[in-house]
DNA sequence: AATGAATGAGTTTTCATTCAT
DNA sequence: AATGAATGAAAACTCATTCAT
C-alpha cells in the first residue's frame, strides 16, 4: 500500500494537498466527532473526490491519527515554556495568557483534543499516558518547589494545573453557550476573560 | 400510530421501561456522542430488543431530545440555587460544591451536555438561549449586587460562572485524564478538587 | 453482533432462509471464486435484498467459511468409507465410483474446493493440514497393507489416491472442457468415464 | 493512442517490458484469478508504475488475454508431439511424461488454464472449441487406430486423454494439498508420480 | 516512456427505521 | 407489548482506468 503520503519525496502539491486535508479534517473532526464524521465531509471540505483523498490517506482513522499526532506537540507547547528560572507568578500568569490565547487562535484543535478525551482518548491514550503526563509531572515539581519556598501560596499543583486547563480551554470548547450567554459582550470575551483569570490566578497564588 | 410514550395514562411497566431505555441511552451517548452511538448500542444495554425500543420511542433523535430536555433541569438546579439572602461567599462556595457532587455524581449527563455544546448545540440551542441564559443573567444580577455593595471583591460575574463551570466540570468531562495525570493520587481527586476550588475562589471573592 | 444466525434457537425461516443463502453462494462462488464473487449476486441468486442476506451471515467471509466447513464432511466421506476388511480391488473400486457420483452429483462443491485448493488454500489449510491428511494417512496404510500381503500390485497408494482424485473430480472441475470436447458424445460422459475408469484402476491393481 | 504493443517496429526495452508484465501477471493471475487480481498486484510484482504497465497493454483483459493466447501454444504442444508413426505405448507414456514435465516446470501456467475452465472458460472458448478439441479428435482418432489394430488394448481414446490431463495437472494444480499430503516425501513427488502414472498408463494399454 | 494525480463505478458493510405477526 | 425479519440510504473503501505533464 504505497500512498502517496508515505513516501520518501513528497512533491509540493502533495504537501498542500495534505495540508488542504488535514485542515480540512480538522474542521469536520473537531465539530462533529471522529464517529459523528464522514469522509465524504471531509472530501466537500477539501474540494477534493472522495478517492483522491484517500490517494493521500489510507482512510479516516489515518487521518484522524495524523490529527491528533501534530496535535500534541502544539498542546504541550505552552507548558513547556513554564520556566523554573522565571519569577513563578509572571511564569504561571504567562502560561496561562498562552493557553487562552490558543483557545482563540486554535478552537478547533482544542475541540477535537476534548472530543477525543470526553470518550475516553481511545485513540491517544498512550499519548496521555506518556509526554503528557511526564510534561505535567515535570512541572508539578516545579510549582511544588516556587510553593515550599514560599514564592507562591501554597496549592496543589496538578489541581492548579487542571483549573487552568478548564478555564481556558472552556472558551474554545464552549464557546457556542459562552457567546450566547454573553450575547452583546461576547466581542470582548478574551480580554474580559483575560483580565478575569489573571486576576484569579494572581490572589490564588500571592504569598 | 399510538406510541406509548404519547398516550395519557402510562402503566408502571411503561414507566419502567422508558427509565431503562433512557439509562441505557445516557450511557452510550454520554461516551460516544450523538452520531457516534447506535439504536443496537442502546438497545442492548438495556437488553430490550431493537422494535422494542422503538415502541417506546420515535427514534434515536426523540430518546436524545428526550434527555437533554430532562438534562437541563437538573444542570441548571444548583445555580438555582443560589440564594440572593445568604452570605454571598457562602453561597458562592456551596455552588461550587454542589456543582463538583454533579460532576462527581452526574458525569454521564455532564458528558452528555458537553458532547452537545461540543458539537454546536444543534439540538439544545433553544434552551440555551432561553431558560440557562435567562437564569444565568438572573443570577449574575445578584453577583454585581453583592460586589456593588463591597460584599464580595469586584469580578465580572458571566466569567465568574464560567471558571465555576469549567473548573467543576472538567473533573467529569476529561475524568479520564485527569486519572492518568493523578495515577495514584487519583482516588481522593474530588476531595483534593475540593479544597483546591474552595480556596480559589474564596481568595478570588474575598473583598 | 448476535446474528440471527449464531442464536441458540433457530426458527423454520431462519433454517430455510440460512440454507437458500448458502445455495445461492454455492453457485456463486464455485464459478467466480471467492474473490471474483460479490454479495451482491449471492443476494440476487437467492432472491433477497443484500441487508437480508447479511441478517443471516456476518459477511463475505463468513458465508463462505461456513460452505467450506461444512463441505469438508461431505468431502472425506467417500474416502471413509473405504473398508479395511472388504475386498481390496472390490473397494477401492467402489471409492472410485463414489468419487465419480459426487462429481456428477456435486460439482459445485467440487468446484468450489477446487478454487480454494488452486489458490494456495488459503482459507482451508487447516483442514488440509489435519483431518484430511490424517485420513489419506490412514487409508494410505490400509491399501499399503493389501499391497504387502499380496492382494493388490505393488502401488504407491498416496498417488493412487492422487489419482483417483484427480481423474474423478475432473469431470466436475473441468466440465466445460470435457462437454466441449466430447461433443454430441457428452451425454454419456459419466458411464463413459465410469467404465473407462473402472478399466484403469482395475488393471492397475490386479495383482 | 498509439500503443507500444500495436506498433510494427518494437525495441529490446520494449519487448523486455512486455515480457515482464507478462510474467508478473501469471504470478498473480494464476493464483487469485482473473477478477481476485489487481493491476496494482501486477504492477508491483513488476517492479513498475499502474500508468506505465497500461502503456503496454490496453487493461487487465488485455493482459490476461494475451496470457491465454500464448498459454494455448505451449498447452496443446506435448499432445501435438504424439507421433502417429511412433510405437503406440512408447508414444503415450512420453506424452505422459511430457505432460508431467511441464506440470513441474509451469506450474503458473496450468494453474492459470485451471481457473479459466473453473469458471467455465469465459474468455477462453473460443480456442477450447476450435484449436483444442480440433487436435484432441485429431490425436483420439490415431489412438482410435492403434486400438483398432490391436497396438494396444481397447481404450476410450477421449477419457485416456483426460485422465492424462488431470493426473499429471493435478500436481501443479493441487499442488498445495500434494505437499501438505506427502510430508516429507514431497521432495521425490515429481519421479514417484512418474513412476506410478507410467506403471498405470502401461498396465492399461498393454494388449 | 514514465509517473503523480485524479475519478467514476463499484463492493462491503452499517444503521435507523419499518413490516408482519 | 414484543420480536424476527426486512430494507433503503449511506458510509468506508477499492479498483480499473484516464489525465496531465
Amino acid at each position: 500500500m504505497a500512498r502517496a503520503a508515505a513516501s520518501r519525496t513528497r512533491t509540493r502539491i502533495q504537501r498542500e494537498k495534505t495540508e488542504l486535508i488535514l485542515s480540512a479534517a480538522l474542521d469536520v473532526f473537531s465539530t462533529y466527532g471522529f464517529r459523528g464524521s464522514t469522509i465524504d465531509q471531509i472530501a466537500r471540505q477539501a474540494g477534493l473526490s472522495k478517492p483522491n483523498l484517500l490517494y493521500y490517506f489510507d482512510g479516516k482513522e489515518a487521518i484522524h491519527a495524523r490529527l491528533l499526532e501534530r496535535l500534541l506537540d502544539t498542546w504541550l507547547e505552552p507548558l513547556k515554556q513554564l520556566d523554573p528560572e522565571g519569577e513563578p507568578i509572571d511564569e504561571i500568569l504567562a502560561y496561562v495568557h498562552r493557553k487562552l490565547e490558543m483557545a482563540r487562535d486554535f478552537p478547533r484543535e482544542s475541540r477535537l483534543f476534548a472530543n477525543e478525551i470526553l470518550q475516553g482518548a481511545p485513540r491517544i491514550m498512550k499519548q496521555i499516558e506518556g509526554p503528557l503526563k511526564d510534561l505535567v509531572d515535570e512541572k508539578a515539581r516545579v510549582i511544588r518547589g516556587w510553593s515550599d519556598a514560599g514564592k507562591i501560596a501554597p496549592v496543589d499543583p496538578h489541581h492548579l494545573i487542571f483549573s487552568i486547563w478548564a478555564t481556558t480551554q472552556h472558551y474554545a470548547d464552549f464557546d457556542i453557550q459562552v457567546s450566547v450567554v454573553l450575547g452583546a459582550r461576547a466581542a470582548t470575551r478574551f480580554e474580559d476573560a483575560h483580565r478575569h483569570l489573571s486576576d484569579m490566578f494572581t490572589k490564588l497564588l500571592r504569598p
